[in-house]
DNA sequence: TTGTAAGCGTTATCAG
DNA sequence: CTGATAACGCTTACAA
């Protein structure tokens, strides 16, 4: 059993030299001499010396801690950005702290708090639904504190920012499915109020416009973003309506609504009627008919997100102004058996 | 622009007390005037503080972190699991480092080397595939650090831990599936060399057993825990065999390969065969037919998890010996169409 | 109720 | 190349 965890002073002591040789032996300093570097790193194994790097951030003023807040850990989407950050920022020697916005701004500025307490190196941030005002954010930057913005961003602020590109994402989708013969084509999505549900209608409405159909006649369904509310509006639609020759829905979890109702219905998909999604989640390979929907890179966007932040982290040592750098992802279509009429 | 952090010594000198009231009246110390509290809260607002948590933990010698060891963050169950964990611990005022092994044992052990060089106050692991040797674990024991694992734990190591009841789940599962009237099940499942498989493979056989059926009569694939891997067993099986009653896969993404290679061969699910999966991923409601599979409340074992850990930290506070728990959560049979013949 | 002073474990600076 | 010393920002005996 070790009672008190040993220090360098330790080390220092049982070589009759002192705590700032150990430091420097430790740390790869170039002026020191073999011997010593190599003494002290065995007496430091043999005390089973563990580095303190809390001692260390605070004496060096900054963090080996990067902090990164998303609205929900448990969606594939955010996970895989995160898996992509730290292939960035662990080899590079930071360590992630992950916060939960859970949607809510309240639970966002808390987030902040936390981060800011940590002394983070810097921030990573992809705000809640709800976030609209931005004076929490603005407070990170007046702190001098990295900022980085990603998938769900804000151009009122200042600061470099990752975006997938929706507007050509759902173009490339739209188009793909119009090459197929259809002319018309049912839009379902969540709040255009939101800019990732704008971009996409907008390049939904592009391509229409370039094939000589006009958008405004099309059926367009906004309701929650979930399989559910997707159901509920197919199941309706049906009992009234015949059958429309498409349905791109802005989202895989509303694509599967709209399949399951189709399906119950007796509709056969690709045969009677061809069905899109986006964000390409595990299931939409799974199920049958597999899924045409678009991948949006969740992990490259990480790895873009970690290095820009990184960057801004450098310049900010090194007391230079940055250029803040917006990076566009396109996102790439996935054509599966559910747009394949044969 | 703010060019440096306020500190409680700025806070002291704008009112012309020490550090030392400062720290009390925002620590909410007992022995506090309540108008000099309020006063030095109003400035502390005014000149924007942030409270310094490394200096913090430094001095007390104790972090506000805890660290967290999963293989891999990027699965619904490890990121449910997550969530739990912070459901738990961030009211309690810390804040989680997770780390991904990547089911990497070195990573495993690197993950460690920075949760400890972060002095975090305790560690949650699940430990990855590859973790045979738990030297690393026990020196973390060693050092005094509490230590909780869940779902991948080792009995070899005296701590306190959280577990899936494997064994019942599959029996419950297993029975469920006899109940339909068949008297034969093939199993298809993860190496046995892992005490996740093994235990289900246990439930597996009991429910067999128990109803006069030879475990040792049946069919078993073990493989890798893959889609892949069950649909290469399943269409050469196919090929040379007659279609067997029932296949439980252990694993809801090898039930997925069973489903996709028999119905590709013209099989219909559940009237000519049944098929059991296990975990409950999202997308086994999604599917078609729907899977019957076990649900392991993933969001659940995180918060039991966090709560151990929250206990041990306690009493090493206290400086009391601690006795180590063992919570073992039952998981749920849930029963959908791809086991209900009409 | 408040002030004084020491110290947590490092690292940076200056001297030698 | 190494030593001495101070400092990072905070908490906590002990004293007043």
């Amino acid at each position: 059993m070790i009672r008190k965890q040993t220090t360098i002073q330790d080390i220092a002591q049982h070589l009759n030299i002192t705590a700032s040789t150990v430091s420097r032996a430790l740390n790869d300093h170039p002026k020191i001499k073999k011997s010593t570097k190599e003494l002290v790193q065995q007496t430091a194994k043999k005390l089973n010396y563990q580095p303190n790097s809390i001692a260390a951030s605070l004496r060096k003023g900054r963090a080996t801690t990067v902090g990164m807040i998303v609205p929900r850990i448990n969606r594939h989407f955010f996970s895989n950005v995160i898996t992509g950050v730290e292939s960035v920022l662990n080899p590079a020697g930071f360590n992630l702290i992950i916060c939960q916005s859970e949607e809510s701004i309240e639970k966002e500025k808390e987030n902040l708090k936390t981060l800011i307490a940590n002394r983070v190196g810097g921030i990573l941030i992809s705000i809640s639904i709800e976030t609209k005002n931005l004076k929490h954010l603005e407070k990170v930057i007046a702190h001098q504190i990295p900022l980085v913005m990603f998938d769900r961003i804000s151009d009122k602020l200042d600061v470099s920012k990752v975006e997938n590109d929706d507007v050509s994402g759902s173009y490339d989708l739209t188009k793909h499915i119009l090459e197929k013969g259809v002319k018309e084509i049912v839009w379902v999505g969540g709040p255009r109020s939101s800019s990732i549900y704008k971009n996409r209608y907008n390049g939904y409405k592009k391509a229409l416009n370039e094939a000589g159909i006009d958008h405004e006649k099309q059926v367009c369904f906004e309701g929650p973003i979930t399989l559910d509310s997707a159901l509920d509006f197919i199941r309706l639609y049906l009992k009234k309506n015949k059958l429309p020759e498409a349905i791109f829905a802005a989202s895989d979890y509303m694509a599967m609504g709209i399949i399951q109702g189709l399906q119950e219905a007796g509709h056969k998909i690709p045969d009677d009627i061809l069905v899109a999604g986006y964000s390409n989640e595990p299931f939409a390979e799974l199920i049958s008919p597999k899924l045409t929907t678009v991948d949006q890179f969740s992990e490259e966007m990480g790895r873009a997100t970690a290095q820009l932040l990184l960057d801004e982290m450098e310049t900010k040592n090194a007391n230079t102004t940055h250029n803040h750098i917006k990076t566009t992802l396109k996102p790439k279509l996935i054509i599966r058996e559910s747009t394949q009429k044969k």
